[in-house]
DNA sequence: GTCTATATCAAGATAGAC
DNA sequence: GTCTATCTTGATATAGAC
């Protein structure tokens, strides 16, 4: 895991790099071992000597997913403007900026290749979101407020996830600031 | 498609039946026609013969669960309470009332099977998206908090097609009064 | 309109050389 | 640690009988 600090990546990096990648160009109905072998630059024997089979590469996939969002979030909290409903300001913006960059593609498409093949192999994701959960409800100044943001970023995210965001620039733009204040400033009474 | 007011169910839809069954018991990946030829009580030849290809099955599961959606909400129309944001309570309380249900299951694999083999299969619920969107911004009285509202909704939708909602049953009702709450009367100032 | 039988093919996985 | 070659399985789709 460790000891690439210099020197080029490992061959499971590239072929994590080049599964992520096939999944959010192909599909993650359409990922095959020869796919992702002829793009990591090795044949399909070295990637089973790396990974020993296809679930393997998909837990690995997943796990990778979890760290990077995970490692957002906590570059994150020391720049978030301290104020109500930290916790679930901090997941919103870690989200809608992932969201954006592109790299929420790689999410999605991970967890759909997940679920679809094996539905077990979402079970660390339950893990983080039933965390995430504990961690917005001991941090929160407006419980039904962290929650109904956290959900709206979900329901972007997804959309966005499955290109089925029917939302112009200047929509999405609107949303996040009205997350925000959702976020800051609470339901009407 | 018509013709079928009386008697027994046509063997397309027992076809229809069965594979968003199976899809929802062994999960979208493993969808095969020989199980749904199986499950729905007929031979691989005659599945293919209603739907020549597993495209066309793909496709018809994601028309029907459209259809499902669409005649939900137009039933529920008359029985709404009059007030504000009244196309985004609606499209609320529909996903809701169908997450509970267990019907959304079918939604959620069905998208997941489309998503999964070809993207383009999920053409027809862009359009169904878009036109809610439309909807939403003719009829609301507080947009940002329709938007949001439905946003909400599509995030819970999401989670519990997965199986990743992280919420107890009192978690949920308190998101379902907060999520109407918020569509009754709007964010904070 | 539904059946059986079969063609065809793609994909995951193994074995052993280098 | 990576390669080639091969095995095996399972799935879509076709052809033609009933």
């Amino acid at each position: 895991m460790l000891g690439n600090v210099r020197g080029r990546k490992s061959s499971r990096e590239k072929i994590l790099d080049a599964a992520a990648e096939l999944v959010a160009e192909i599909g993650a109905g359409r990922l095959t071992l020869d796919a992702v072998a002829e793009r990591a630059g090795l044949s399909k024997g070295g990637l089973l000597y790396n990974f020993p089979s296809k679930d393997a590469l998909l837990q690995a996939m997943i796990q990778r997913m979890i760290d990077q969002v995970s490692d957002a979030k906590e570059s994150l909290r020391a720049q978030m403007a301290p104020g109500p409903n930290l916790e679930a300001r901090l997941v919103a913006t870690t989200l809608l900026n992932m969201c954006c960059g592109g790299k929420m593609q790689e999410v999605a498409t991970g967890l759909m290749v997940a679920s679809a093949e094996n539905p077990r192999l979402l079970d660390p994701v339950r893990g983080v979101i039933s965390a995430t959960l504990e961690q917005v409800k001991a941090n929160s100044d407006d419980l039904d407020a962290a929650l109904l943001g956290w959900l709206a970023v979900e329901g972007l995210s997804n959309l966005e996830m499955h290109n089925l965001s029917p939302f112009s620039d200047q929509d999405r733009e609107r949303i996040v600031q009205a997350i925000n204040r959702l976020l800051t400033k609470g339901i009407a009474k």
